[in-house]
DNA sequence: GGATGATATCTTGACATCAAGATAAATTCC
DNA sequence: GGAATTTATCTTGATGTCAAGATATCATCC
């Protein structure tokens, strides 16, 4: 029964401020640092094939849009959790590197549509592959059962974010963000 | 049984890519998608009180370490997973702000202590006080027996991270960071 | 007690993101 | 078919963070 930080931590409020119940905070505060770990070490390997979160997340989300692999930036914006301002720096880079292109919208004026190139189809392969030997890696200390047991329990608590909440507007939760937003492949 | 979005992002990896074994992306997606929703709600309460994670997680790491609520530089530095630089500038703007204060450290000139003012330690008490009622809906969705069994899962997930690993020097894992990083409160 | 290396903090320049608003095209409604 | 609204994308200015290095103090060793 070894403790972890956020056993340290908690003992710590326990012990400077008994009246607060920081019970939740056993999950949030690990979920948050899992997360915080986790990230530092997909960017690793992100950055093995000169991406980071920004570039694997439009490329790998393009891919696995299945062909022709086009999809609008609004559509890319659904995908990550992000602004629009911030999508349009994303595929301003991916196309100054030549791994994507924008090319016309024939069915909306408006929009334009976000393609791979053959080079940013060819990288992102190989990152994705490296990418899912990473997350294998980042999952390995539990056993599959147990990797099946927090799954379950961690996609009842997403289905809570993502169901919209009659008491709580889903519009007023986070301005100026597609709605349906998917990321973290 | 419900279906998230994650599972939806794996539907599709497994369409176009099926020789791709995404499994462990069952957990990672979720823990960093979950991060992310949680992340934004607290933000919420953080702002109620005029604060950001940046200001939050200082005062709130110098309320939980007790009397006299005075620590150094370094200290925090190793309580919050960011770089020296960054906690410069949000000791900076707490001070600005009159929530802490420098004052020089006795026993070594090198090292200044941050002080929780008194209007810091009104306001963080406060700001503490809503932040774990904030938690506490954020997990509202398990039960507590469910909630048990994800923390037990999870701190054995996290201690793999925190443990230093003999195959992969921890001084690799993260340059310029305390390597006893705590945060995530 | 003077030189050398280690430690603690801060400075600098760059970058990713955000919120708010601008621009342009499509849609709706009379 | 023209005006008002909505939709889709991009622009702008500000902010938080990072990596790398600068500065100042302490510790060690001869």
């Amino acid at each position: 029964m070894g403790s972890d930080h956020v056993d340290r931590i908690i003992r710590h409020w326990n012990r400077e401020c008994p009246d607060l119940d920081v019970a939740a905070m056993a999950v949030v505060g690990r979920i948050r640092r899992l997360s915080t770990f986790m990230g530092w070490e997909m960017e690793k390997t992100w950055g093995d094939f000169g991406l980071n979160v920004a570039g694997f997340d439009v490329l790998s989300t393009l891919l696995r849009s299945g062909p022709p692999h086009r999809l609008s930036p609004g559509d890319l914006l659904a995908s990550t959790m992000v602004t629009s301002g911030t999508m349009t720096h994303r595929i301003d880079q991916l196309e100054r590197a030549g791994f994507v292109s924008r090319v016309a919208n024939p069915e909306d004026g408006r929009s334009v549509l976000i393609a791979l190139t053959d080079a940013g189809r060819a990288l992102i392969e190989k990152a994705v592959a490296a990418h899912v030997r990473t997350q294998a890696r980042l999952v390995a200390a539990l056993s599959p059962e147990e990797r099946d047991g927090l799954v379950s329990l961690l996609r009842k608590l997403l289905i809570a974010f993502e169901t919209p909440d009659a008491a709580e507007p889903a519009a007023a939760r986070r301005p100026q963000r597609a709605t349906e937003a998917e990321e973290h492949s």
